[in-house]
DNA sequence: CCTTGACTTCGAGCGCACTGCAAGGAGTGA
DNA sequence: TCACTCCTTGCAGTGCGCTCGAAGTCAAGG
């Protein structure tokens, strides 16, 4: 169990130091990051595998809001499951109509680019 | 050639009234809306299909000084097709890694969803 | 004539997610 | 010892994309 100072944690997920500390301080981390005797956080492996699921659940266009609900019944422990599932399966939902909604405007700029690519090489 | 009120071309284009006339003060669309003798804005049938052009480069996430470049190219006239062209590939290639990201992060997650729903099905 | 309601402009305000800054403490290499 | 760099906290500021509110104009219906 390697651990890691904050800007070491930062280079790891991609993340900045301040984002990484405004995580913590908005509770979307499952618990205050350990400190070394000078104040300084280090992060365990298991702290950095929790960000990497918030990560992904940002990338994904969950609100901060949504990811600190889900952070807190994974705090609150076992018996919770079920809110978590649900919590997820919306998201999944919304981040699939997205996807569909993007993939379909995106043809339609396909189209438009193909016309262009026609005109720029005619006039070639 | 239908002329609509604000309200109408709201409807039509999912935006709001307010919106649309910030598109047009920010210049995003290609020239002033004409004016019914009143003051009031009309709009065409061609300036929906320039709003809908717009709102498929904001739904794939082109920011909003981007889509203004694009259109004063194209308020430009004929001449620098090749230039709108690199725009537009350029937005697509940002979109399509987009796609691809996000489709990771959702596979992780669904991931995710599956190991709650072994759970829940198994306390249940 | 009077009210209602949709429209106008202008400028301010908002929500989100960071991001920057100041002031100070701590650990490390020359 | 000194300089340098990384870290700390707290709070303010930023950028984006709208969104709202105030105050006024205008056309139509009762």
């Amino acid at each position: 169990m390697t651990s890691l100072t904050i800007a070491e944690a930062a280079e790891r997920t991609g993340l900045t130091a301040h984002t990484l500390r405004y995580y913590e301080r908005d509770g979307l981390l499952l618990h205050s990051v350990d400190r070394a005797p000078s104040g300084h956080r280090r992060y365990t492996d298991e702290d950095l595998r929790w960000i990497q699921m918030v990560t992904r659940l940002r990338a994904t266009g969950m609100p901060i809001r949504d990811v600190r609900r889900y952070a807190a019944l994974v705090r609150e422990g076992d018996g919770n499951e079920v809110e978590r599932l649900g919590l997820l399966l919306a998201h999944r939902e919304v981040v699939e109509r997205q996807l569909a909604e993007v993939t379909g405007h995106l043809r339609a700029i396909d189209y438009k680019i193909a016309l262009y690519e026609g005109k720029v090489e005619q006039s070639a």
